[in-house]
RNA sequence: GCGGGGGUGGCGAAACGGUAGACGCGGGGGACUUAAAAUCCCCUCCGGGAAACCGGGUGCGGGUUCGAAUCCCGCCCCCCGCACCA
């Protein structure tokens, strides 16, 4: 289960939604024998702890244990089949002594590195923000306009990882929807580098001053018209002429101080002139090179060459400031001279023009023709690039781990030694973050003055925490080991539980969490800590749940507390609503009023059982449908399919107690068991009222027998030319003739057919058409 | 704009290319009860018909197939991500 973030609000539906599936997944392997290691954890460290600890004004430290408990009151509430003796709550120094050792772990590999980078500032949480806590320009959780700054952070390399978490993506098993978004979110590009020398003075190629480009359709260089470098591009400088310098300053000046909002909002292309020029390679012609906003400092090389012809952007810019545009591919039906109305950006079915001797080739021909000729030049290599870019791990707040470095004016940025660990979060009454962009933890002297580990001369803690992720990319390494002090994970314990076998979550974490665990999780693999390189061999997403036909919210104020509802109908009636409400990898619609048919479903079940009797032998008609059910609701779990598996059991207890029928016994324990993975109470205690002494958990799975599990007679649907007239019961192995003969011998069906059958289409079992035209 | 997931009765939803609507909610009728609740039984896609049956029906328009909710092509709408990525 991916482990909750306590808040004050206290246990959220879905997460009871997401631990129920997994616990029955989990009780169900259990009765099928496996030994099954089911853990719980809390994620309490973080933006959303600390800012509503800074909203009710009371300390974070004071407020984490009383919501841990609380937690802790409603899940055991909910039945869920929790190892409470491995808990882990990342805020125990016990646990983040080892959430540092792996940044340490990082930082000697050269994993870690600090670099001064543009980071999205709230100016409201006072804190730098990662840019997927940034959603469309605004603070995820006030929603404030994010402005940039510049500040020192601490990077975790992942971007060095970024081919191999894409390329396990074939083997592992997760959802598919999950493994797509990784794949968007790495972001993998084929292409080229390209060199455009600087025009000198003179119009030849200056000697030194070189601009590179990043493309992927290195084919189109012939039609590269004009380059565009980012505002924040170092080359710029140096290259600006004299008359534009004014122009350029005041462009740049803007573009910085444009939050992400308005550069998003106002897609208008524009830009300004440098007054510089540069040698296209393809052409030697001399092009204009302009500086505008839509090109990004973060992606490529800062610079592109643009190509109006075949690219949206570029057109769009070029048509603005009337720059020329050039055909260089053409599609079907089209030629060197058919005008473009707009970029044409296909690549299949296309071919180059206006290209020299490239004339001719496709796209695909001209990409490696035309990389490997400008290549030969020394003025192109091939370049993947991936839009994933290195995690920033620092947070200028103060409800985290501290990072475990000390500054030292002679010896720079040293660990702290491991045998310091942990570096433990001082407890101050003063948390709240100042506008000075440092961690509250800077205003405290006491605790960052310290030795130099390595020189013993005046150093200074690092007083950033890291980012809560960080604390949660590990959090299931460490449960089997959770009562160690001594390592972060037993090599005994991890190699005989991890990786983890089933793992359950949300898709809002398909990208972030999921990624960074699994880098983590190479990274201690590469350093020999693990012997598995995936944290997670199976994921499935879960849906989420609305309520009557709504998003459940605060504002709104149609929350499902689970409290509430498992006081009135039970655990275990709430449980098996909220797996019967709609298919578990979906979601599904939360309706108060639904709840009671899965009450009455358990109460019909209580009755078969209170009412059952051991006399003589049970009905061969209900033990063959109990065969069935006992097939289906094993192939629907595994598969989660969790509200047909439900269906089935309902389809079957009406059968049981049809009318005021007394079941008997050998017909109900099975269901008993089956129930017992969604409604663990009731099925307890009913095990125990059928006169078993152990638990029901430890009874196994109904086995069923295939042979009563089949149909003995079957109704098969007779169609004539594709169309239903009418149904026959006929033995199950009945073969075409005689399902023929039967249906030709019903009247209404044999008037249909008239004629004599051109063709018979026979499916055993199901179906029978004839065919007369 | 790109990516992912959807669109089926009054509602939540089922349906290896093979009887569309299982199961459940709600609704209608009945049994039990002095009565109500609870429980149990029956009915419940639409139109025609006394019935047997017949016709229509899975967002829209085409196609493939003996047969399409399901596969293919072209649209429309909803939800969730991502978003100037060169």
């Amino acid at each position: 289960m991916m482990f909750p973030y306590p808040s004050a609000e206290g246990l959220h539906v879905g997460n009871l939604f997401a631990f129920t599936g997994n616990d029955i997944y989990g009780r169900f392997q259990r009765l099928q024998g496996h030994t099954v290691f089911e853990p719980i954890g809390f994620d309490a460290f973080g933006i959303h702890s600390e800012n509503y600890a800074l909203k009710v004004g009371e300390h974070p430290m004071r407020l984490i244990p009383r919501n841990i408990a609380n937690f802790t009151r409603q899940l055991r509430r909910a039945g869920l089949m929790i190892d409470w003796r491995y808990t882990v709550d990342t805020t125990d120094p016990r646990y983040y002594k080892w959430t540092q050792w792996i940044f340490l772990q990082l930082f000697k590999n050269g994993l870690a590195y600090r670099k001064k980078a543009a980071v999205n500032w709230c100016p409201s949480c006072k804190t730098v923000l990662a840019n997927e806590q940034v959603v469309t320009g605004a603070c995820e959780r006030c929603g404030t306009r994010v402005e940039q700054r510049y500040l020192e952070q601490w990077f975790f390399r992942i971007s060095a990882y970024a081919e191999r978490l894409l390329r396990n993506l074939d083997w592992i098993d997760w959802s598919e929807s999950t493994k797509t978004a990784q794949r968007n979110w790495i972001g993998r590009s084929e292409g080229a580098e390209l060199r455009f020398a600087v025009a000198g003075s003179d119009g030849r190629p200056h000697p030194e001053r070189v601009i590179t480009v990043y493309t992927t359709r290195p084919d189109t260089v012939f039609g590269a018209t004009y380059m565009v470098l980012a505002p924040e591009h170092p080359l710029v400088d140096s290259i600006v002429s004299e008359d534009q310098r004014g122009a350029v300053e005041e462009y740049r000046a803007a573009a910085a101080r444009r939050d992400i909002v308005t550069r998003r909002v106002a897609r208008d292309k524009t830009g300004v002139f440098t007054g510089a020029y540069a040698i296209n390679p393809a052409t030697d012609a001399r092009i204009p090179i302009w500086i505008a906003d839509y090109v990004l400092m973060e992606y490529g090389t800062g610079a592109i060459m643009a190509v109006p012809g075949h690219d949206a952007r570029d057109f769009e810019f070029a048509r603005n400031y009337g720059l020329p545009v050039l055909r260089v591919v053409a599609g079907p039906g089209q030629d060197a001279a058919t005008p473009l109305i707009e970029a044409y950006t296909e690549e299949d079915g296309a071919r180059l023009v206006n290209s020299g001797r490239f004339d001719g080739l496709t796209v695909t021909e001209a990409k490696a023709a035309i990389t490997t000729w400008l290549e030969e030049r020394g003025l192109a290599k091939p370049v993947v690039q991936y839009r994933l870019h290195d995690w920033c791990i620092s947070r200028q707040r103060y409800w985290g781990p501290p990072i475990p470095i000390i500054y030292c004016d002679a010896c720079g940025a040293q660990p702290v030694p491991e045998q310091d660990l942990p570096v433990v979060l001082p407890d101050i009454p003063d948390f709240r973050p100042d506008e000075s962009g440092l961690s509250p933890l800077a205003r405290h002297a006491e605790w960052y003055k310290v030795p130099c580990p390595n020189c013993g001369r005046e150093g200074r803690r690092e007083t950033d925490v890291s980012d809560t992720f960080l604390d949660s990319e590990w959090y299931f390494l460490r449960y089997p080991s959770a009562h160690r002090d001594d390592l972060p994970f037993d090599p005994i314990l991890t190699r005989r539980w991890l990786p983890v076998s089933s793992y359950i979550g949300g898709n809002e974490h398909a990208v972030l969490h999921l990624m960074y665990a699994r880098f983590i999780t190479m990274v201690l693999h590469d350093l020999g800590y693990l012997h598995f390189e995936e944290p997670f061999q199976r994921f499935r997403a879960h849906g989420l749940i609305i309520r009557e036909g709504a998003k459940m919210s605060k504002s709104r104020g149609n929350v499902v507390v689970p409290d509430e509802y498992i006081e009135r109908w039970g655990a275990d009636s709430f449980r098996t609503y909220l797996m019967f409400l709609g298919p578990f990898e979906e979601g599904g619609d939360f309706r108060d009023q639904s709840i009671s048919g899965v009450r009455r479903f358990l109460d019909r079940l209580w009755m078969a059982v209170a009412e059952c009797h051991a006399d003589g032998e049970p009905d061969p008609g209900v033990m063959r449908k109990l065969h069935r059910t006992i097939r289906k609701v094993g192939e629907d779990i595994p598969r989660l399919s969790y509200n047909t598996a439900i269906a089935a059991m309902m389809e079957y207890v009406n059968v049981v107690r049809k009318g005021e029928r007394r079941p008997h016994r050998a017909e109900v324990e099975p269901l008993v068991q089956m129930v017992s993975p969604f409604a663990p109470h009731l099925a307890e205690e009913l095990w125990e009222r059928l006169g078993h002494r152990q638990s029901i958990f430890d009874s196994g799975w109904p086995v069923y027998d295939p042979e009563l599990a089949r149909e003995e007679q079957v109704e098969v649907a007779v169609q004539v030319n594709g169309r239903l007239r009418g149904t026959v019961t006929v033995d199950s192995n009945a073969d075409e003739a005689l399902v023929l003969a039967v249906a030709l011998s019903d009247p209404n069906i044999a008037r249909h057919v008239a004629g004599t059958p051109k063709r018979v289409v026979f499916v055993p079992g199901r179906l029978l058409n004839v065919v007369t035209t």
